[in-house]
DNA sequence: TTATCTGCAAACGCTTTGCATCGGA
DNA sequence: TCCGATGCAAAGCGTTTGCAGATAA
């Protein structure tokens, strides 16, 4: 953790993004790298326009649809996290952990809610008659600082 | 519950919905009553596009602008409850309680799921540094039916 | 009468697809 | 070498919008 930004450190997150990318099966291409790069230090919770956006500042001439591709093919190996935010807020980030997500409706800020018992949610499964493989959880509301701002305004 | 198709029932039914309106504030208009009583009767869980086929079906000439706008009226007045369901899979439905939401990834059926403390969600609201309104819930996984012919396939 | 709702069509935003080219293994 | 990834552009899908005409209150 001490050597962001060293080029040693550089060089050993790349070599690391690059193993996971061939244990998922992957091919190692600069945009696989870089968009994993991106997910995993900069600000969770991306889209895919922020992604492409961003990337392409960084002087990375990729394509739209690379990056969709390229995001499905790594949720789909289980590197990376997709949550629905809202219609047409598709986001996503580096999977490290399982938890939750909540919204605030004012400004549209993303906070991680820790998830209390692992992979599992709040409500029984058993109440369900099915075989539940994930649950996921989004909580509305307004963030500490625009429920502030309304009470002070 | 026992006049359903009776023309009596029938129209204390239509009288409800209309009253329904009236209390949200909203125009009593042949497509509105004719929308929730679809929702009302029918299947649960009708996407927009759902909706639309189903009306026209019964032979009421309505536009997709109007089953929008409709749509968010009554969802903006609590009338109705509006489920994300996976990317461009908006469902609607009458809202009558709090519960959410079982997704089979196999057939795509939709089960509703209790919610064991009324509007509360299952992990604790103190965990999040925010004013929490709403908990959205949607377990995904495979339902009985699918499950069993998995098993047995 | 008037504010509101409806219909139509066009535009919109996000995502996917088809196909030719490029490039990692 | 060869399968897979990329780029480009076009299409797809669900949803929204602008405006003229209709209609509930």
């Amino acid at each position: 953790m001490a050597e962001r930004g060293s080029p040693d450190g550089e060089a050993r997150r790349t070599l690391a993004l690059a193993t996971q990318l061939k244990m998922a099966r992957l091919r190692v291409t600069r945009s696989r790298l870089q968009l994993l790069s991106l997910l995993s230090e900069g600000r969770r919770h991306l889209s895919a326009d922020d992604i492409l956006t961003e990337m392409r500042s960084q002087g990375e001439p990729l394509s739209r649809a690379t990056v969709y591709n390229t995001l499905g093919a790594l949720v789909s190996r289980g590197l990376l996290m997709v949550t629905d935010a809202g219609p047409g807020r598709t986001l996503y980030e580096i999977f490290d952990h399982w938890h939750h997500h909540f919204v605030c409706q004012k400004c549209g800020v993303i906070l991680d809610v820790p998830c209390v018992v692992g992979e599992n949610p709040c409500l029984l499964p058993d109440q369900i008659d099915a075989e539940v493989d994930t649950a996921q959880v989004i909580f509305r509301g307004r963030c500490r600082a625009c429920a502030e701002r309304d009470a002070h305004g």
